[in-house]
DNA sequence: CAGAACTTACTACACAGTAAGTAACTCCGG
DNA sequence: CCGGAGTTACTTACTGTGTAGTAAGTTCTG
């Protein structure tokens, strides 16, 4: 044991400046063009550097892209700083907001539609992330189911499981269908009417086919 | 202009057998490992000839994509063959089918899955495509929806559009899930589920958040 | 002066597309 | 039925480009 080991000296401030301006680029090249097809080299010239200066900083470009989705993760609990994580009702209502607030921010949509689709290809380096995050928020969504049905005195159904899926499911498939036809369709409108159909089917189920 | 302009002799059977067969290792190439990363040689490989040979056939990589993605719509309403393409609830019928039958097969699933999120992307040869495959499917999914009204009496309500988006958009987003997590998401009862808690929506909505 | 933050320069590879050549097949006139 | 011209179905070999990663050097900073 070498009693030296330096201390892992922390970063300076302008460096962490640096690195998150790199991890919006990365995102935008992502997004726009696709983990594989996305050239360091397109990153690197919107933070006026090279690309041997980006892989300076994050190792591989596999490296990279795992810490642009932490990053963007830690965004987004980040604005809800103070405010816990909604339950149960409030949760579906936050889902609602959310996507009318993705309509503003096309670029993020694409980033996610086209990373987590990329990720159930061979080997991909987001896999594991991807995996992780749709398990996480099914969690998430179907405790919410859970609490609603208890303060109605509903036993919850075990439809809860495939509603939360399908909560998740709908409003990844408009994204999709949205980003190719902005016009044509209208994410925030249709998010909210599919979130409450499935709602709807598990507080009270009706059979019409 | 030459007048002799020859008969552009129609290629022998054996040949467009051979075709066929690329068409499917293409699929099974783009599906698992994307259109970008999806190198023309792993479709040579399979078909037992070099990269250069299948260019013979296709001219581009481009052009074999769009080959692919054509003959597959072909081959599902080959399918269908005889009989016509279903109206009304039994399009919805169908549909869930549909999800059923796929979730015995994941290669297709999952080259859908990949190539439409991947054609979101800046000049993606397959854009179109997808613009106007969901296009028309919204169409049908909507007149199906107007054709349920009006046997019911109902007045078809201004969500159909919407729901018409929302049921091809939970079908596609649940496929993503079940690709990451087979065993953890049910797709044809979670498809199920959500189709009929849309259309449950439509024709007698109900609001509950 | 040690380490951080880069750059330049290079390596190595993957890959689509092209050119030129070869073998087999098809069609047509005799 | 036959033989050669033209076409098809390839192969091999090459080109060019895009790109990730590495190594070595330089400047700056605490």
């Amino acid at each position: 044991m070498n009693s030296t080991t330096r201390p892992p000296r922390r970063p300076r401030p302008e460096t962490l400046a640096r690195r998150e301006r790199i991890l919006k680029a990365a995102m935008a090249t992502f997004g726009t063009r696709g983990y594989h097809k996305g050239p360091l080299t397109e990153i690197a010239d919107q933070v006026g550097m090279t690309h041997a200066g980006v892989l300076h900083h994050f190792g591989s470009k596999d490296q990279l892209l795992l810490e642009v989705l932490r990053y963007r993760d830690e965004s987004d609990v980040k604005d809800l700083e103070g405010q816990h994580i909604p339950d149960g009702i409030d949760l579906f209502r936050h889902l609602v907001k959310t996507a009318l607030l993705n309509a503003q921010r096309a670029g993020l949509v694409q980033a996610y539609v086209v990373l987590s689709a990329e990720s159930v290809t061979e080997g991909h380096p987001a896999r594991d992330f991807f995996v992780d995050r749709y398990r996480t928020l099914r969690r998430e969504a179907g405790d919410a189911f859970r609490l609603v049905c208890e303060e109605r005195g509903i036993d919850a159904p075990e439809t809860v499981d495939r509603a939360a899926a399908s909560i998740l499911a709908v409003m990844d498939g408009l994204q999709v269908q949205w980003l190719l036809e902005p016009e044509k369709v209208d994410l925030a409108e249709a998010s909210a009417f599919a979130i409450e159909a499935i709602m709807a089917q598990v507080l009270d189920p009706r059979e019409v086919l």
